[in-house]
DNA sequence: AAATACATGTTAGGTTTTCTTACATCGATT
DNA sequence: AATCGATGTAAGAAAACCTAACATGTATTT
C-alpha cells in the first residue's frame, strides 16, 4: 500500500486529533464548516480523520496563529492545491494573496504591539 | 517523532482496527484475554490501538489461519520478543518450537486432505 | 459608543459506538 | 457423550460524538 493511500486514509476519531493537534473540538467542526478539512464519515455519522487531515489542521493552527483568518488560509490552500498547469494562471490571484498577507502582517504586529497574539498559548487554557 | 514512536502511539478506535484486520470485536478482544494485544485505554475504559497493534493482530490471525492456538502464538511470541542477551537461553525452546512447527506442516498437509482446517496442533502445548 | 463580525466556548438533548458479562454454538478432542 | 477452544450474539450501561443554539471576548466599522 503506498504512503499516500496510507495518509489519506480515515483512521482517527476526532478526540486522538484533539491531542495531535491541541485543538478542541468545536474549533476542527469550525475549520470543516468552512470547508478546510472534509473528514470522512462513518455510517453513523462520526467524523474520521486521515493523517492528511492532521497535517492541514495544523497548517491551520499555524497560519491562524499568525493571524491570518479563514478567508486568508482559503486563498492559501487554494493556490498550493493548483496542479503546475493552472499555476500560471493563479498570477493574477497571487498577486492579490501577496496584498493580503502583506496586509495580514501588518495586522499580526498590530496585535503583537498590544499583547493579544492569538492562539500561542492555547494549549495552557485547556 | 520517531517512527518507532508513532508506531506506537495508540491512534486507533476498535472499529477501524476491525476494519483493518478483518477481525470481529469479539475476536480482538478475546486475543486481549490472552494477552496477545494490550490496547491503551482511555479515561473512559475504551480500547485505543497502536499500528504496533494492529501488526500484532495481523500476525495472530495469520497464525490462527495456520491452526496454531492461542496458547501456541504465545510461545511464538514469546521468542519473538526475547532480547539479544536471552536469545541464547531460549535455544531449547528454539528448537522445540522448531520441532513444533515442523510437526504442524505435516499436519497442515493431512488437514488439507482431509478438508479439516483446525485445531491441530493443541496436544503439543500442554 | 454602539453595532457587527469572527473565532471560540458552552450547554442541551439525541444518537452511535464501545464496554462488560453471560450464554449459545459448532467443530475437534477426549 | 462430555469437554474444550474460538467465536457468535444479546442485553444493559456508559462513553464519545453529533447538531443546534446561544454566549463571550476582541477587533472593526459606523
Amino acid at each position: 500500500m503506498s504512503s499516500e493511500i496510507r495518509r489519506s486514509m480515515p483512521l482517527l476519531p476526532i478526540s486522538i486529533v484533539m491531542q495531535l493537534t491541541e485543538l478542541t473540538a468545536r474549533q476542527i467542526r469550525y475549520y470543516e464548516e468552512h470547508q478546510l478539512v472534509e473528514p470522512h464519515r462513518t455510517e453513523g455519522n462520526r467524523r474520521m480523520f486521515s493523517l492528511n487531515d492532521v497535517d492541514t489542521l495544523l497548517e491551520i493552527k499555524d497560519l491562524l496563529e499568525q493571524g491570518i483568518n479563514m478567508a486568508g488560509i482559503k486563498k492559501v490552500f487554494a493556490l498550493k492545491d493548483l496542479p503546475e498547469e493552472q499555476q500560471q494562471e493563479a498570477e493574477i490571484t497571487d498577486a492579490e494573496l501577496r496584498r493580503i498577507l502583506r496586509e495580514e502582517m501588518r495586522q499580526a504586529q498590530r496585535m503583537q504591539k498590544s499583547s493579544i497574539r492569538q492562539g500561542d498559548l492555547s494549549r495552557f487554557f485547556q
